[in-house]
DNA sequence: TTACTTAGTGTAAAAAATACACACTATATT
DNA sequence: AATATAGTGTGTATTTTTTACACTAAGTAA
C-alpha cells in the first residue's frame, strides 16, 4: 500500500469497529499502528481488501486474524472516503461493525504486520484515533444503538446462554439509557424469541437467576414482520 | 475503464438508484449501455469515483449529468463487492439513491460515453438490468421503504407545494400498501412538520384540496426525537 | 438466624393506533 | 338550472401499546 499508491485508480480498504461486551462495559478492539502513517497512534483495524475476497469475507478476515474467532456478527454500514482521509492518496474505506461476546480471555493475535498489540478499550474512554476512525467509530455506535431497536443484535454480544438482567443490561449500555426492569421483560418475552432454560446462573453470591436462549428458529419465523425492541 | 483494470489494485464505482415520482407511478432512471460489456442493457446510471471527488460529490455528479438537477436528496446506502459482479475484473461499488420529483417535462442528458440514453422506468415494469443492478436496486427500494418510516423523505418526491392526499400516494406507493386517510392525516398533521398555506389545488375538475409545505426548520427542532410516520 | 443482594412479578392509567362513514364543494355535463 | 361526478375534509369509539410504579421470594454469606 505504501509504496504505490499514485498508480491505483484507487485504494480500497475495510475497517472494523469490533464491539465487545464482558458483562460490564460495552468496548472495541484496537490497534497500535507499526507503521507510519500514525505510527504509534491507535486505530481501528483494517485491511485493503484483496482481488479474489467479497467484501464480507475480508471484513471476517480482519476479525479473525486478530481474534481467532469465525462466524461473527459483521455488518457493513457506511463507506468513507473524503479525499485526504488519508495523507498517501485517495483511500476510501468501508466500515463494518461486528458484535462479540467477551469473557473467554482470549488472547488477541494482532497477526498483520502493520499493528503492534491489540488492545479492548472501553468506548466511554477511547484514545485518541488514527486517520478519521473517531468518525467511523462514532457512525458505527449510532448505527447499532438504531439497529438494537428492530434487530436482535444484543445476543450476538452476550454468551449463549444469558439471564434477562444481564440482556437488558446491554440494552441499557447501547441505547444509554436506563430501563424498567418488568416493562423491559415483558415486551421482551412478548416477541417470543427467548426460550427459557431449565437452567440458573451460577458462582453468584445472590439469588441465582434463570437462563435463557435466543431461539433462532423462532425469530426466523417471525421475521418480515418488523420487530420493536 | 476498459483497458486497464488489471494494472488497478482495485476499481471503485458508484451507482445510483435515481427514484422519480409523477404523481403517478413510482420510477427510476435507468440508462442503455453504449459499451460492452453488457452494451443495449439497461443499467443504473454510475461512474467511477475521481481522485479528488468525495463520495457524494461524486454520486451528485452523475446526477446532475443525467437530469441537469443539483442539490438532490442522495444517500449511500450499500457497497457491492462481490468478485465476480463485474466480468472484466474486481469492481466494488456503493450504491446510492436519490429521490426527485418529476413532472417538470426535464430533458434528459445522457452526456456519459457510456450511455445511449436515459429513460425512466416504473419500479413495477423494470426491464432485465446489466450487472447486479437488479440486486442493487431491490436493496435499495428495500431501503427506502425503511427510511420514509422514520425520515421526512417522501417530501422530497413532491412538489414543494402539495396536498396531502398526494403525499398519501407516496406513501401508500413506497409502503405498497393502503392507509386510512384520516389516520394518516392526523397522524402527519401530529408531527407539526406541515404548514398549511392559503392556496388551494389548481386545474382540477373537482373539489381544490388545500396545499401543505415541509418545513424544515420545523423539522430540524425535532430531529433527534425519533419520529415514525 | 440474620443480613444482604438480586430475582421475579401485576395492575392501573395514559397514550397511540386502528376501524370506520358521510356531508361538503368544485367542476363538468346535460 | 339541475344533476352527476370525484375527491376533500372531518370525529369518535375501541383496541392495543406504553408507561409508571413497589414489594415479596430466593439464595448466599456471615
Amino acid at each position: 500500500m505504501k509504496e504505490g499508491l499514485a498508480q491505483f485508480n484507487s485504494v480500497f480498504s475495510i475497517d472494523c469497529v469490533i464491539f465487545g461486551f464482558d458483562g460490564g462495559e460495552l468496548k472495541i478492539l484496537l490497534i497500535e499502528r507499526a507503521e507510519e502513517p500514525f505510527k504509534d497512534w491507535w486505530a481501528l483495524p483494517g485491511n485493503l481488501v484483496s482481488e479474489d475476497q467479497s467484501l464480507d469475507q475480508s471484513a471476517s478476515s480482519i476479525l479473525t486474524s486478530l481474534t481467532g474467532l469465525r462466524d461473527i456478527y459483521m455488518e457493513q454500514y457506511y463507506a468513507f472516503g473524503d479525499p485526504g482521509r488519508h495523507p498517501q492518496g485517495r483511500v476510501v474505506t468501508l466500515a463494518y461493525y461486528a458484535l462479540i461476546r467477551l469473557g473467554g480471555e482470549k488472547e488477541l493475535h494482532p497477526v498483520t504486520s502493520y499493528a503492534k498489540r491489540a488492545v479492548w478499550w472501553s468506548v466511554n474512554d477511547l484514545p485518541k484515533l488514527a486517520f478519521d476512525h473517531k468518525k467511523i467509530f462514532d457512525k458505527g455506535l449510532e448505527k447499532i444503538k438504531r439497529r438494537i431497536k428492530h434487530q436482535p443484535i444484543a445476543f450476538e454480544l452476550l454468551p449463549e446462554k444469558f439471564t434477562l438482567t444481564q440482556l437488558q443490561h446491554v440494552y441499557e449500555l447501547i441505547l444509554g439509557k436506563k430501563l424498567d426492569k418488568r416493562n423491559f421483560r415483558k415486551k421482551m418475552l412478548s416477541f417470543s424469541v427467548l426460550r427459557e432454560l431449565n437452567e440458573k446462573q451460577k458462582g453468584v453470591s445472590y439469588r441465582a437467576a434463570t437462563l435463557y436462549k435466543f431461539d433462532r428458529r423462532k425469530y426466523a419465523k417471525l421475521f418480515g414482520k418488523e420487530i420493536s425492541f
